[in-house]
DNA sequence: CGAGGACACCTTTTT
DNA sequence: GGTGTCCTCG
């Protein structure tokens, strides 16, 4: 227990210690608000609380998975569940599966089968997606489910006639995802909320359960999980939540600062506790982050300190374009490594994952070794949705998503026609997808060898259904050799998707090593909740990329932050008002306060963007920042003018782009005179990139246009 | 039936 | 640069 408190402040030992009654903890980066919430687990458990009648929830599994590990290392008995509110929905939604009116094998639809569930679901309505995009349609609704608005809820509001459809849609929406036995990722959330809100029984059981329950990066909670915390603590009112007003970077997913201030209502008696002093960050980058978040005009101002040394000061960097922005920060990654930091103290962050491309390249060129933190992307692999498509069907037949998409997946000669027959025929007819398979025998419309096909593939898939409860492991393997997938794989060009598959397989081993019951539906829900920091492995040896919204939480030593740009950051989405700018600068905020030592910030006063190499502006954001350096003097390349493309492995063959330095006058035959702002060398691409006096700038590929170098 | 090509459309951030 | 959709051809 004294062991518990050493580590602690004053004012983090206050938080600790509290034990009974709500608490709110309101403190900047580094304060240690995540040490807290971890202490004060460690605290009530040393007190001799049951651990597991403790709940807290983090906000990524990463995060959930550290704090696990940080108790273990304090020696204490384990049994607390400690999640994200995802998961914690997940759970109680199967453990409560019958109440909510729920089967337990409810699949955890992603965005892709959600597009899909939507396309369904307009199809149905026959409505025109060019005129309801799916995508958008899904937006709203989730903004609705967020905020715990049901259809029928939403139905009682006066509409408009788009508003009018919405209802609909959402409705024909909700009814693909019934009929597919799935929920989507806000279901989750909000069938648990509406669960504690109306089943009193089985609130005040789970009141009972968990006796303390906290929440970190309580900012970045929407509606519908503060109405499931404070549903879950509403007969104790044990509630110790965290969070940074400055750190709300969800706010387009639904989460509401304004939650502070309801829990605040919610809770008058709640004891407040500030943490001012910084534990991560030299003054230097505090000073920095500071100036910039002052800037935002609807906050509170707080108080931060650090005892920490006196370090470098930040710096800004300005390149020519996008690859050299990238060389330049490989270099910069090299310096510090060079001055001692390791590869895995050092992080890239951005704001949109398309800015990565170019930075692996010139990382890869380097040979800096690198981690992509991007946990989501495997499972959305093409490949990996395939095992994984097969798996859910096994589990859940009813998910008609993960059906369709396996029915001819490899080619098995029921074709697209067949496919829609079969699915037609059950619609209308009222029958069941897998009672139609079974008589397709005697459908008229479907072909005798497609006949066949179908049946052979409903047998595979009964056999395989009797063998569910065998490690997770051995069925994947089963389905994925005996479906004809892995045939399947090994016939194509790239070998990568083979490999996927193998990394996926060896996951699931882990899977089974890792959890006490392993089970197959299990093991499909967790993996449908991962988030993208979960991909984050401190141990890599390696430099991690990572958008700047997934860096929240994490810290590095040093931190580079690329595309400080306007349309950037601020996005050119999020530029409407002043509400969301204000989150654009948070989200930097958040990117500049991850740093302990070094900082380096940097743009590209031109970028290419879909194909057009456009001009930028530095991000607004800059200005009024105190305390930023200009890095030193970019040591470009002796022939920096001359860029390298991928597919040129060895010396330069090409004649052409060499030939063309920066500043030289040509003229081109249709859009006249200009000068090379770039050339490209190329095996197969040689080019250039021409900025014409007629105006715009374009990449000319000189295999093609004739280019005519002219004397000034 | 199915493979491959042409074309449009969208890519901000994420559980 | 990816993906869904429509078309053609074998
Ligand atoms: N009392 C303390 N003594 C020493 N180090 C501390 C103390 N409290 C926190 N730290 C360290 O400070 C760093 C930041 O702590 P933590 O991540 O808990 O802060 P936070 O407030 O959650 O940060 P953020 O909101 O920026 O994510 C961590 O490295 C942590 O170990």
């Amino acid at each position: 227990m004294e062991e518990i408190l050493e580590k602690l402040t004053d004012a983090q030992r206050r938080a600790v210690t509290h034990i009974d009654g709500p608490l709110l903890v309101l403190a900047g980066p580094g304060s240690g608000k995540t040490r807290v919430i971890t202490y004060r687990v460690a605290y009530l458990i040393a007190k001799g609380i049951p651990p597991n009648r403790i709940l807290a929830i983090t906000f990524t599994n990463k995060a959930a998975e550290e704090m696990r590990r940080r108790l273990e290392a304090m020696h204490l008995p384990r049994g607390s569940t400690i999640c994200t509110f995802h998961r914690l929905a997940a759970r109680l939604l199967r453990e409560y599966a019958e109440r909510a009116d729920l089967s337990k094998n409810f699949t955890i639809y992603d965005e892709a089968d959600q597009l899909i569930a939507m396309r369904d679901a307009l199809k149905a309505l026959e409505l025109d997606s060019k005129n309801f995009p799916s995508g958008k349609m899904l937006t709203h609704i989730s903004n609705y489910k967020n905020d715990l608005v049901t259809p029928e809820q939403l139905a009682q509001l006066p509409q408009d006639f788009v508003g009018g459809k919405l209802v609909e849609i959402y409705r024909a929406y909700q009814k693909q995802l019934e009929k597919n036995n799935a929920l989507d990722f806000d279901d989750l959330l909000m069938r648990l909320a509406l669960l504690l809100r109306d089943d009193t029984e089985l609130r005040d059981r789970l009141n009972e359960r968990y006796q303390y329950v906290l929440v970190d990066e309580y900012q970045d909670t929407n509606h519908c999980q503060y109405q499931i915390a404070r549903g879950l603590t509403l007969n104790h009112n044990n509630l110790c939540v965290t969070g940074d007003p400055d750190q709300s970077i969800y706010g387009w997913r639904g989460a509401d600062i304004g939650n502070i201030l309801a829990f605040e209502e919610d809770n008058p008696e709640a004891a407040g506790v500030h943490l001012e002093e910084n534990f991560r960050s030299t003054p230097e980058v505090l000073n920095l982050a500071d100036s910039l978040i002052r800037h935002n005009v609807q906050r509170k101002e707080k108080q931060l300190f650090t005892s920490k040394l006196s370090g470098a000061m930040p710096e800004l960097a300005e390149y020519e374009d996008e690859r050299a922005e990238a060389h330049g920060a490989a270099q910069y990654i090299k310096e510090k490594r060079h001055e001692g930091f390791e590869y895995r103290q050092m992080a890239l962050f951005y704001r949109v994952n398309s800015l990565s491309r170019v930075l692996e390249e010139a990382l890869r060129r380097e040979r800096i070794p690198y981690q992509m933190v991007r946990g989501v992307e495997f499972y959305q692999r093409r490949e990996i949705k395939d095992v994984l498509a097969y798996l859910r069907v096994l589990v859940n037949p009813s998910d008609r998503v993960s059906l369709k998409r396996i029915i001819n997946t490899p080619a098995r000669g029921i074709g697209n026609a067949t496919v829609k027959r079969l699915f037609d025929y059950s619609e209308n007819a009222g029958k069941d997808i897998w009672q139609v398979l079974a008589e397709a025998d005697r459908l008229e419309t479907i072909g005798a060898a497609a006949k066949t096909n179908v049946k052979k593939l409903v047998q595979m898939i009964h056999s395989w259904q009797v063998n569910t409860d065998k490690p997770v492991v051995e069925i994947m393997k089963m389905v994925y050799e005996q479906s004809g997938l892995k045939a399947m794989l090994a016939a194509e060009k790239s070998e990568d998707p083979a490999a996927n598959v193998q990394e996926l397989i060896n996951s699931a081993v882990d899977y089974d090593s890792r959890i006490e019951k392993p089970a197959l539906d299990d093991y499909l829900q967790q993996i449908a909740l991962v988030s993208d920091a979960d991909a984050y492995d401190e141990q890599a040896g390696a430099v991690s990329l990572m958008t700047l919204h997934t860096a929240k939480g994490l810290e590095f030593p040093v931190v580079l932050i690329v595309g400080v740009e306007e349309g950037l950051i601020p996005h050119a989405r999020s530029a409407e008002n002043e509400k969301e700018i204000e989150e654009e600068r948070r989200l930097l905020f958040v990117g500049i306060t991850r740093a302990q030592k070094k900082l380096c910030l940097s743009y590209a006063s031109n970028r290419t963007f879909r194909g057009t190499r456009q001009a930028t502006i530095r991000s607004t954001f800059l200005r009024g920042l105190e305390g930023l350096v200009f890095r030193r003097e970019i040591e470009y390349e002796p022939d920096h003018n001359l860029n390298v493309a991928d597919d040129l492995e060895t010396g330069l063959t090409g004649n052409e782009p060499l030939s063309f330095i920066r500043g030289q006058l040509v003229r081109h035959s249709k859009f006249g005179l200009g000068r090379i702002q770039e050339a490209i060398a190329s095996r197969d691409h040689p080019r250039v990139v021409v900025r014409f006096n007629a105006g715009g700038q374009k990449t000319i590929e000189l295999k093609y246009a004739k280019l005519e170098k002219l004397d000034e």
